[in-house]
DNA sequence: ATCTGTCGGATACAACGTACACATCAGCGT
DNA sequence: ACGCTGATGTGTACGTTGTATCCGACAGAT
């Protein structure tokens, strides 16, 4: 009995969509310890490169070559590009510290909001990459946690489910407005505050000279917590969470 | 003095970032008014193309042959995909209806985040092509509106900004889940949410027999509204919106 | 009628994902 | 010790993509 098939991830039958997940063929036990590549190995590789040089620097070839392999070495662990981002999204899952769930809802909550800023913050690719309902075993492992440390309060399994996407939504919008400015900031070279806005202001002034968004001018001119991303995440965090503790009175 | 150059959004001057922008140049009037191809037209066709068969349709020649017009016509008008992109974007914030501010913040905020949501629901491949700061006209006009509502409660700049990101943050991603699971429905043709578990039960069932996720598997077996977008993006928006009110004591 | 600058066309190239057939190596029963 | 077998990595090649570059054609002002 084979225990695994080439192309990977493909049943014998010609049945249209593989029934069998990467996870599912990853787990069955390796028939020859080849080390020369492993999952582990060509995660760690993209990974790193993606953390390096972003998520378009990830080519099927480019990761070869760091493996020092052939270019179509990799397609005997993955069917394609597509499952190995998912491997890749599921690695820096896997390293999201989730700990233990004991102290309350609240501080639970805001731990996993801060704790996926960061992994977002590290590994910026992830918020382009990370699918939900892509059913990794390491992505899975937040709601479960999640849910651990609200099933105490008496929550129907909806209201539950409706904190945990309240909370993972405002924090996966936020980040990715976050990190696509930091970005920009890194493909152009701007360090601090101060040089995005010189280098944005060509396009800034122009558009502020058209007199049509006198409001947004004003803040611009105002606002003072503009270099400070920090403060901003965890003001709209402590909203959200003061709001789910006012909504369903916990 | 030439109102337009080759390639668009190029300076004379050999410097490595084009300083006038897209928006910069279509503002400019055209010296000829011809009339086979114009960025309304572009920017029209690729959205077709983009709402009926998804972002990865839109391709450089595809483009074009939707337009009647060779494969490179549509570079006299955007420098590269990435400003079709951003132009695609900006048409559809365009017809955002944003109307008008006058009915207090809490209204206006959650009204804007409706149509976000229908908009993006529209147009699901916005979700991952709109990137905030490309500074886009119609993209500008949100916050500009939120603004405009939120100025009358004596908040500051950056309290402002905050209640915004908060929203907006929260609407995109909360957007981001529901119109990837809504990829995945179609392009497996599963039209209900019963069909849609039934092709899920492979993968998920292999994961759930690991026992690692008895609290998410204790929600698949007792929530009763896993069906029910609308309440669920509804219920963690008033959650955010209460957020809001308390923490600011608006 | 000529000149100038804009428009769209034609050709071409490098890089990408990946299909396919082949070579190679490990561990097994004998 | 020996060949069989299936897993593993290689080599080659094809179609598609974005886009650089050069070109002819047309419009409006002179």
């Amino acid at each position: 009995m084979p225990a695994q098939q080439a192309p990977a991830g493909d049943t014998p039958a010609g049945d249209d969509r593989p029934p069998v997940s990467l996870w599912e063929r990853l787990a069955r036990p390796a028939p020859a310890p080849r080390t020369t590549l492993t999952p582990q190995r060509i995660a760690e590789a993209a990974v790193a490169v993606a953390d390096a040089e972003g998520l378009e620097a990830v080519t099927m070839r480019r990761l070869a070559a760091e493996l020092g392999v052939a270019p179509m070495a990799a397609y005997r662990y993955v069917s394609g590009k597509d499952e190995l981002i998912e491997l890749m999204v599921d690695f820096v899952y896997g390293r999201l510290p989730l700990g233990t769930p004991a102290e309350g809802w609240r501080d639970t909550m805001r731990a996993l909001a801060l704790n996926l800023r960061a992994m977002h913050l590290a590994h910026p690719w992830t918020v382009r990459a990370a699918t939900p309902f892509s059913l990794s075993p390491h992505q899975l492992a937040v709601p479960e946690h999640a849910f651990a440390a609200l099933a105490e309060h008496g929550l129907d399994a909806d209201t539950t489910m409706a904190v945990f996407r309240t909370v993972t939504g405002y924090v996966h919008g936020s980040v990715t407005t976050e990190v696509t400015l930091n970005a920009l900031r890194r493909e152009r070279g701007w360090s601090d505050g101060d040089q995005t806005r010189a280098g944005l202001a060509p396009r800034m002034s122009w558009l502020m000279d058209t007199g049509r968004y006198p409001n947004y001018q004003r803040y611009l001119h105002t606002a003072t917590r503009k270099d400070d991303p920090d403060w901003q995440f965890e003001t709209g965090l402590d909203c959200v969470l003061d709001g789910i503790a006012a909504h369903f009175a916990l």
